[in-house]
DNA sequence: ATAAGTGTATGTATATTAATTACACTCTTT
DNA sequence: AAAGAGTGTAATTAATATACATACACTTAT
C-alpha cells in the first residue's frame, strides 16, 4: 500500500512558508503551488498547527505562517505529525498461538523492523526545513526565465 | 497509509518453510498459522515462486518448499518482492512549475528522501529467513507447554 | 460594515487491500 | 487407470483510506 501524500504537501507548505518569510501565505495560493485543493491544504495545516509548526491569520491579508525558525524544523518533525500509521504493517489478525511460528514471527521480526524504522527516521531527522527551503532558492537561483 | 500485510505474511511463510525443511507445506496449513485465508497465501507465495524463492508440488502431500538457502534470503529480498509502491509518496499531480517552489520541491527532497530509503534497506538486508527462523527456534525452546 | 480567509464538516470518487468463493489443471497415491 | 489432493488464478465483495469538492460559520483586517 502506497504511503499518503500528505508527507510531501506538507513539506511542501513549510518550505514555501519559508521562502515566503514572514509574509502569510493563503491555503488557496499553497493549493495552486501544489496542485491540489485549499481544503486539504487547510486539513494539514491544521495538524501542523496543532503541532505548534504554523499559525494562521484570519481576515483580510491573513494566511499561513511558520511558528517556529525553519531550522528548528525537521522532516522527522513533519512525518510524525502528519502520518498516521507505521511504517511496517504486521498480520490484520493475530497469527495462531498454537503454531511455533505464529506464536513467535512478531516477536522475531520486532527488533528489525525497529531497527529499519530507526535508521529511516534518523535520516530525516538530519534535514531541516531550512535545508529544503535554501535547496530550493539554490536551484531556482539558476533557473533560466526565458527558457521556460 | 498503512501498507501492506502482505511483507509480513511474507516473511511468516517462509520462516514456516525454513522451519518444516524438506517437508512440503499446504497453502491452508500456512493460512491458519498465518490467521489469513488460503488463497491470499497462494497469491502471495505465486509471487515468491516467480521471484524464485519458492516451489510448489502439486498433487497429494504437496505443498510450498524454499527454493533456496534459508540464509540466502534477506528481508530485504522479500520486501522488494511484495511490497509494490514506494516508501514516500511525492504529490498525486505534479506541482506548479511557474512557483518556485513547485518547480523545485520534489528535486529538494529527493536526496533525503532516497538516504532514509537506503538507510531502511539496509537493515532489512542485514536479517536472513535463517536468523528470523533461528529466533523462532529459540524463543519456542522455552515455551513452556504446560502454560500456554 | 464589509470582505477576506480560516477552520471544519460533509459527501463523493477512487484505489488498495484482504476475505471469500470457485474452478480448472496437475500430480501423487492407490 | 481412477480418484483425490492441492495448486494457480480469477472474480466478487467488503472495508478502509486518501484526496477532491463544496459549503458555511466564525474571526479579523480594512
Amino acid at each position: 500500500m502506497p504511503t499518503s501524500t500528505r508527507f510531501a504537501v506538507s513539506v511542501h507548505i513549510l518550505a514555501a512558508l519559508a521562502v515566503n518569510e514572514g509574509t502569510p501565505v493563503r491555503s488557496e495560493d499553497l493549493a495552486r503551488s501544489a496542485s491540489t485543493n485549499s481544503a486539504v491544504i487547510r486539513s494539514i495545516l491544521c495538524r501542523l498547527a496543532k503541532a505548534n509548526l504554523t499559525t494562521s491569520q484570519l481576515g483580510a491579508g491573513g494566511g499561513a505562517l511558520l511558528a517556529r525558525n525553519a531550522d528548528s524544523i525537521t522532516l522527522l518533525d513533519v512525518y510524525r505529525i502528519v502520518e498516521d500509521d507505521e511504517i511496517f504493517a504486521l498480520h490484520r489478525c493475530a497469527p495462531d498461538e498454537n503454531c511455533v511460528v505464529g506464536k513467535n514471527i512478531q516477536a522475531a521480526m520486532l527488533p528489525t523492523l525497529d531497527r529499519a524504522r530507526q535508521a529511516l527516521e534518523a535520516e530525516l531527522n538530519a534535514v531541516t526545513i531550512a535545508n529544503i527551503a535554501d535547496t530550493i532558492a539554490e536551484k531556482g537561483r539558476f533557473t533560466i526565465p526565458w527558457e521556460g
